[in-house]
DNA sequence: TTTATAATAGCAACCGGTTTCTATACCATA
DNA sequence: TATGGTATAGAAACCGGTTGCTATTATAAA
């Protein structure tokens, strides 16, 4: 039994000659109420306690309390793969709003690859939940069963969660109508590359948009917008050269990273005959070298905002209105757009 | 009470008319060694726990079997702060190993802050720890009174444990060998961001092998190698206008990247005037635009080799002699680096 | 001196599982 | 019919804490 060698409350008591819980409570200040010790008897359960190097069981203290004070953040498998997308700057924009909130919660992240059928939830009684981008049904189920708190981040939310989400409608609006401002009038679309967040709305919102953005503006849509971006070069390729693109918005900055490059490589300057525009958010932009125009997606935000919406329905269970925050995005921009 | 929706043991044992320990032997398949149950019991627990949506409380078996099929990642806070760095991909790569292993172990990531003194292992038993760069020293010696495998990335492990870290002191002997060998007679070192993983010995392994390296083969040293990289732009006017450095050797690709930008504003070319290498790793690497050569820490390789070794200490406890691997590092050469 | 009250500390139940030990029913064999 | 082994299942202890309730002693008030 490798755990023998452990100190228990037991152990603590029977070095300071009281009962386990009378340590318990001296150990965790749990006095008035009805109970106190002599100082003496105070201090000999210090010196026992601290003698024995004695370290409660967590375990078993969650067993009795009920609470772990843990928030599990779910769905890092899915959204957390790709090196440096919005995901991590939200999870630890959150992290961050709980480790400052006045009652400690710890948080960990679900990097797990799990079926779809089963819940992804981890087997202790957390008492928050934050989703990245989506989560198994049977996921949602569990949490709306368990009445316990949950916010999902970009993405949709059950009937009794909150969910904060980027506007992604309006960004792109914003990225369109900036680009037709500049005087662009074909403007091509730079889908995700493949087997990326497959299946996030975020996807189907910007295209769909852009779609209908550019035939309220009557401006000409270009070649490629309708599919994976496979090659950056192909798509330049029958986009610019071949059909006279003078803008392209880009569905993630790696596409605008790859697309700067494949014009870099084709001879096609920027913003001399191509504006680049992406979505993004601030601190992947930070990052890249080449400084891109994007559309921010306040992802720092999303996570703040989300961490404290779980708190707030943690603190009061009670009036958890499920709230669906629409954040508004920000175009920013460098120098990768100017007026063709 | 909100737990009193969820289902236990008994509920279940209730439901299908019998004990709770027979219910917990046939989940489990604890038959066998004089115990069994008939057919018809058998199938009525499993219908009760299907029924009443039964899912085991982890908490309260890890009390008692002291193990529960999870790893922990520490150092969350510390390692994934920074977008992009070495730390995300060794979580993914070390993750894929876990999800695929035959028996499967369910990862997740401690990303809360915690103080120097207190153990940041979580409340419940893990199986194993993987800790990015450092723990506090009460979590090592928990792991090691507990006696649970755990492997170290990036940093040193203490007696029982074992670690998996890059051969920076031969990766810096590579990059400096190299950019001698292409002729350039004055390099300089651009260190770490002010804040950046702090007290890790990457830091001082780096500069101090860069120090030695240069002193061997006669080289001149520039200035600005002694203190945080505040101000890309003033390191360069001082490393290069004013001291003639033809070449930089950057901590990370976040160091790079903002000397190539300020080379670019100064009017430095890169490569033509200024040649510039970094300790970087292959995903990183591809995200980045401008092609930096680097020297490539196998980020992905750390993670792997640390999932495997831990799986191979779970498995075997008894011949766990504790190993330090040392990962060699490696030159990849792109088009940031040339002869002066 | 008796009684009321506060101070001090212990007993035992409980959290939700696992496991050892024990008990009953059933069947085959002598 | 007596005997013994096996299949089946339950009772209770245990993991290491917390806490409601009770018991004893000391002190103050009557």
């Amino acid at each position: 039994m490798r755990n023998r060698s452990v100190t228990t409350l037991n152990d603590v008591a029977d070095e300071a000659g009281v009962n386990k819980s009378t340590v318990s409570r001296v150990l965790n200040n749990r006095l008035g109420n009805g109970f106190s010790v002599t100082e003496e008897v105070r201090k000999r359960i210090f010196a026992a306690a601290e003698k024995l190097n004695y370290r409660p069981n967590l375990i078993a203290k969650s067993l009795t309390l009920q609470t772990t004070r843990m928030i599990h953040i779910i769905g890092g498998h899915y959204a957390l793969s790709d090196l440096g997308n919005i995901y991590q700057t939200v999870v630890n924009s959150a992290t961050r709003v709980m480790d400052c909130s006045e009652d400690v919660f710890d948080v960990t992240v679900d990097m797990s690859h799990h079926d779809k059928q089963t819940s992804e939830l981890p087997p202790w009684k957390i008492d928050g939940a934050i989703i990245l981008a989506k989560a198994n049904p049977s996921t949602l189920m569990e949490l709306e069963d368990d009445q316990r708190p949950y916010v999902v981040v970009n993405g949709p939310a059950g009937t009794s969660g909150s969910s904060v989400v980027p506007d992604d409608e309006c960004g792109t609006k914003i990225a369109i109508h900036y680009l037709a401002e500049l005087g662009h009038r074909k403007i091509a679309y730079a889908n995700s590359r493949p087997d990326y967040l497959v299946g996030h709305s975020s996807l189907a919102v910007r295209h769909q948009t852009y779609l209908r953005e550019m035939k309220e503006l009557g401006l000409s849509i270009a070649p490629g917008h309708d599919e994976w971006l496979k090659s950056a070069e192909n798509f330049l390729t029958a986009a610019v050269l071949e059909n006279g693109a003078t803008a392209v918005l880009a569905y993630g900055h790696m596409e605008g990273l790859n697309l700067m490059q494949a014009g870099h490589k084709l001879g096609i300057a920027v913003p001399g005959r191509l504006s680049v525009l992406c979505f993004c958010d601030q601190q992947a932009a930070a990052a890249m070298s080449p400084l891109l125009s994007f559309i921010d997606l306040k992802s720092s935000d999303m996570g703040k905002i989300a961490a404290e919406l779980l708190l707030k329905h943690i603190k009061k269970p009670s009036d958890a209105e499920p709230a669906t925050i629409k954040l508004a995005e920000q175009l920013v921009i460098r120098s990768s757009t100017a007026s063709p």
